[in-house]
RNA sequence: GGCGCUAUGGUGCAACGGUUAGCACGCGGCCCUUUCAAGGCUGAAAUACGGGUUCGAUUCCCGUUAGCGCUACCA
């Protein structure tokens, strides 16, 4: 059936904390690859720690992921409501010899320092120093308990959780696709719970049952589980399932190699979507973070990148979020599309601030989509559309001081200013060339560089000194609209 | 402490035994120019260190150092 041989992949988020960059990346890299082989991509909520979990979160990380452009088509799941199957699993795995019950008090093991215990420190290092590499992990006492103890300690009532029983010799393998074939010593591998005494699993055990029973082919996540595998491994033999093929990415770190943190600036994706980000641009950037296609391909739109992507291509190093690279790839996604792209994304955005007319959506639209190709190529941000460029929407804007300190110093602006508002409102025909001449001429007359009149009239009707190429802003602006502002501006220059 | 992973300019990636070590972001300069961007050209900037293997190492092996990860009844 070649229906069998479709990956079927998950992404498994934990609703302790928003979407972050890192996430995103382990979900865009799921997505990329399920798309790119014609898979299956699943959402499953990781929320079995009851303490942590703040069920009020998973909404924003599917909203954030739905901004991102990662659309799963199975789920999501939870695993909080599926507590019965990894009970069922647990008490399996117990009753076939693979676990153990310990009665042992949760504290007792939680311990903040991470030597091994002293005993077993001092017994190895006196007799045998020609034994094995790996350390031997400190058993629970549990492991070793007779009939009897474990018989009375079940009398008493004590709680019991069930921990993996881990053989003492062997070695553990999988293969991964990004690091390759792996070998563990099973000595190194703790006999980590698989139910708590609570009677709810833990991560290594939910993750195995689930991927088991989502029938997961690929498991694509962050390196940070490259040290849990073998132990997952090691679950899915004691439950008779063959272990999926796993693929590791490297981490993302800050600037200052530490992993992300709030300390860091913004982390999480919605605050990239509320800074101005596109999404096109930010996945661009993101699945370039670890991720190459061989050559020197950096721009890649959405169906290219799940047209190249491959887990061949992901590298093994940790990779830091620069946020200046990200910028450039927004202004990238701002400015090359067909305007009518982005057209939608400057419409929510002056929605946002206040800004937006009907009118414009509808008989007026080809105006708002000649003004937005007019103002993007100095974009960065969708915020600019209504920061800088704030005057080609609304009157209400202010003159930028340092543009009113640099352009309208000299003391015969007001007269030029004046001059050239008597030929701009004198136009009969408004267009380009029409303002081009009228001011030109006015420039010529008055003795002055026509270059001190477009500046000095740039601020009269945008405001500021970083505008689009003068005549184009007064075509977009109209005819009233420049005139009114530059007899503003004359008032203004008057009552200083 | 133990176990593991990683190591190319400031950053993200190329070069998968033989290149003047390439591209992009950022930074500097020049061009264009009506401000500011964009664009074009251009400059500075890297193989962590030490040993091997090889005719030849960025590339393979070992060690050192550094960073990161795991070492929880967190995920």
């Amino acid at each position: 059936m070649s229906s069998a041989q479709k990956p079927r992949v998950r992404f498994a988020p934990s609703p302790t904390g928003y979407l972050h960059v890192g996430g995103a990346r382990t979900a865009l890299f799921n997505w990329l690859f399920a798309k790119h082989e014609g898979g299956t991509l699943i959402l499953r909520v990781e929320d079995t720690d009851v303490e942590r979990n703040k069920p009020e979160l998973v909404d924003g990380i599917l909203v954030a992921l739905k901004w991102l452009g990662v659309e799963w088509d199975e789920g999501p799941f939870f695993q909080s409501q599926r507590g019965e199957m990894y009970r069922a699993a647990a008490e399996k795995i117990f009753a076939s010899g693979f676990g153990y019950a310990c009665y042992c008090k949760p504290a007792a093991y939680a311990g903040g320092d991470y030597s091994a215990p002293k005993d077993e420190v001092e017994s190895s290092s006196e007799g045998d120093d020609e034994g094995p590499k790996s350390a031997k992990m400190a058993a629970c006492p549990c492991r070793d308990m007779s009939a009897d103890e474990l018989a009375a300690k079940q009398k008493e009532g004590v709680p019991r959780a069930i921990r993996f029983k881990t053989p003492r010799t062997g070695v553990t393998t999988f293969e991964d696709a990004v690091f390759g074939h792996r070998d563990v010593q099973n000595a190194d591998i703790e006999d980590f719970v698989l139910l708590r005494s609570s009677g709810v699993p833990t991560y290594q055990l939910s993750v195995v049952v689930d991927d088991i029973d989502m029938r997961i082919s690929h498991i694509i996540r962050g390196a940070d589980h490259l040290s849990n595998t073998p132990k997952q491994v090691l679950i899915y033999r004691a439950l008779g399932a063959e272990p999926p093929i796993f693929a590791h990415v490297p981490l993302i770190l800050g600037a200052d190699r530490t992993r992300l943190s709030k300390r860091h600036g913004a982390t999480s994706v919605g605050s990239y979507a509320d800074e101005g980000f596109l999404p096109e641009a930010f996945r661009n950037f993101l699945a370039l973070l670890g991720w190459s296609t061989g050559d020197d391909s950096e721009f890649m739109r959405t169906p290219e990148l799940i047209e190249r992507f491959s887990l061949s291509g992901v590298s093994r190093t940790n990779a830091i979020f620069d946020r200046a690279k990200l910028e450039w790839y927004n202004t990238q996604y701002l400015q090359k599309p067909p305007v009518e792209e982005i057209v939608p994304f400057v419409e929510a955005e002056l929605k946002k601030a206040g800004l937006w007319q009907d009118a414009w959506g509808t008989s007026e639209h080809a105006w708002f989509a000649k003004t937005v190709d007019l103002i993007r190529p100095r974009t960065r941000l969708l915020g600019d559309f209504a920061g800088w460029a704030r005057a080609f929407f609304t009157d209400d804007f202010s003159y930028d001081q340092e543009a009113v300190d640099k352009f309208w110093k000299d003391e015969k602006i007001p007269g030029l200013l004046a001059k050239l508002t008597d030929a701009l409102a004198a136009i009969p025909d408004w267009n380009h060339d029409a303002c081009d001449a009228a001011l030109r001429g006015v420039a010529a007359a008055e003795g002055v560089k026509a270059g001190v009149l477009i500046n000095a009239t740039r601020v009269a009707i945008v405001g500021r000194a970083v505008a689009p190429p003068l005549f184009d802003t007064m075509v977009a602006l109209s005819k009233d609209r420049v005139v009114g502002r530059l007899r503003r501006a004359a008032a203004f220059l008057a009552a200083r």
